[in-house]
DNA sequence: TTGAAAGCGCTAACAG
DNA sequence: CTGTTAGCGCTTTCAA
């Protein structure tokens, strides 16, 4: 017969104390005789007492939990190698502090409306933003409720209300793009990913401070982050720009299409097409030829956002942070 | 100036009846005049009243929300296909309901410690667990916590107490073993995830139920579902299999690592060797060739788990599902 | 340094 | 059908 689960009331019988005194000790209070302190620590593993939450937040309207929003749309937000490692560095620091990560996805109005709604009921003491596009109209939603926020990569117009963690995505395309200028490619276009995005924007931006007024229309493309958008942004560059010798793909995954589009178009790789790509993710090594590619410090970026998140609850001032990258020469360039 | 956050109180006053009813109204009570109820729905969107879970949970002590444990290390749980799918549709089901998905990963001691505790402390409703393993040290303080649980993926050794949603591993790996005999091909070996997991195990049941006693030692290796792993394994059934004119790979991850073995190792895919993967994950399609593999439908997968835990909390009984497979044929085999 | 006591906002049992 | 009421378990004054 499982017993009821103790309260604070059966500890403070057990250990001989009061409630109060109790609480002090797993609050880590400085008035309270080590007597006291031992005695309820005693009591606690005696009893295997784990606190209820509910109460403790009904008192204080602190929630213990951090909402992580996902606003990217599926096929990305799977794709995405910041996603998991954000979550998992998440979940260990706010375990390590008692709090836990609330998942949250909001790529649509239903979505949002309910992020909106969980945010202003006061469910959450603050907030994980990962990828957000610079118009999503959850941001509004965001600044409304008053809840502190952090993003993984910067929030395209917030970056000055929003504190972020991000890789240099202008610093990677231009390693990139040098690599390629270096190995004595003179034709190179480009596929950017969305332009509301950082990595969208700031990679075409170290693309084309490398190459200069070099660059015209016809050797850009806009992607999407997919690969098959990837394939056929490969497929209208080519058009665009026939005798291109290399193409730098603002992410693996979009450079993954690439590859199969230069393919069907029989060119090889990098003998015709020198192909770079950024991201540095599992399927950088998984395409033929592997992908030379800009790797993220992923971790560290990801641990940089949650203690930013934790700084801003403790009220301490927070400085946005950006990281730089790597490039991994592998097959392709 | 932000007011305070409206309770209970605000909207019982606003609608000019009692909190006691205002409470019925918000849990769909039938005991409510159609006056009352429209009265206390003006108000509530008036005040822009939401409840306070907190308060809520220490009344009804159900917290409202469900956990999301992870017990697979990194990569694997990273390139999961299941994971993604299974995290939207549980959000937004759950979402519905008005619960949250809390994530916990406990790959490690401190990792099961922390959910043990969370457990413990009666923080979650209910737990999905996804691609658990046998012999998982978790599993037994799930048990003891008495916390309704289900699995995405069958729960090995469990099956019968931990209710799952999964797809016909055994059927999907005959599936795919049957084409390759059906394309001629005599001499197939076999790479298998860890046995200690359903696709592990049920994988290679349905491999060699259609190969019967021509299935030898030799011609099965075990991998770990990593890319790396399916290179490393495919190396190793080079080795010991040499005249091999086929291969079945329990996942499109080890696949994609056997892709580049076989490359390697000079054979031509699928002129000398036939490959068929499983899952029909993301990087099926990234491969050169493209992966013939098993599809598994995530999405009612997904969906089905939840609805049993669904109904696994409405104290319903419920019986666990498995879902036909569907063999994707694309250049590898 | 400690105990006593007052609620936080909600639900549910009871009385009407 | 509705109002009243008694806590759920905790933190935090306030006194002592």
């Amino acid at each position: 017969m499982p017993r009821k689960r103790p309260t604070i009331n059966d500890v403070a019988q057990a250990s001989g104390v009061s409630r109060g005194t109790v609480s002090r000790v797993l609050n880590g209070q400085a008035n309270v005789s080590l007597a006291a302190e031992l005695a309820v620590r005693r009591a606690v593993s005696e009893t295997g007492y784990v606190v209820n939450r509910a109460a403790r937040s009904l008192k204080t309207s602190r929630t213990g939990s951090i909402v992580m929003v996902l606003s990217e749309p599926q096929e990305r937000l799977f794709e995405d190698p910041n996603f998991s490692v954000l979550m998992r560095v998440a979940t260990n620091q706010l375990a390590e502090r008692d709090m836990s990560l609330v998942l949250m996805i909001a790529d649509d109005v239903g979505g949002r409306e309910r992020v909106a709604r969980y945010l202003r009921g006061g469910h959450a003491d603050g907030i994980l933003l990962i990828s957000t596009h610079a118009d999503d109209p959850l941001l509004e939603a965001i600044e409304r409720s008053q809840v502190p926020a952090v993003a993984c990569g910067a929030v395209l117009g917030r970056e000055s209300v929003i504190p972020y963690a991000a890789a240099d995505d202008r610093g990677g395309a231009r390693q990139a793009t040098e690599y390629l200028v270096d190995r004595g490619r003179r034709r190179i276009g480009m596929i950017t990913g969305p332009l509301d995005t950082p990595g969208g924007s700031l990679r075409m931006e170290g693309f084309t401070s490398v190459l200069g007024r070099k660059v015209t229309k016809r050797m850009v493309v806009h992607g999407d982050y997919t690969q098959a958008g990837g394939e056929r942004a490969m497929h209208r560059l080519l058009e665009a720009f026939p005798n291109l010798d290399a193409v730098f793909v603002a992410s693996d995954l979009m450079a993954a299409g690439a590859l199969q589009a230069l393919h069907a178009a029989g060119r090889s790789v990098p003998g015709d097409v020198a192909v770079a790509g950024f991201d540095d993710s599992a399927i950088a090594t998984a395409t033929n030829p592997m992908l030379t590619t800009v790797r993220q410090p992923l971790d560290t970026i990801a641990e940089e956002t949650v203690r930013l998140l934790i700084a801003l609850l403790d009220e301490q001032d927070v400085q946005s942070v950006v990281l730089p990258t790597e490039l991994i020469v592998r097959e392709s360039a």
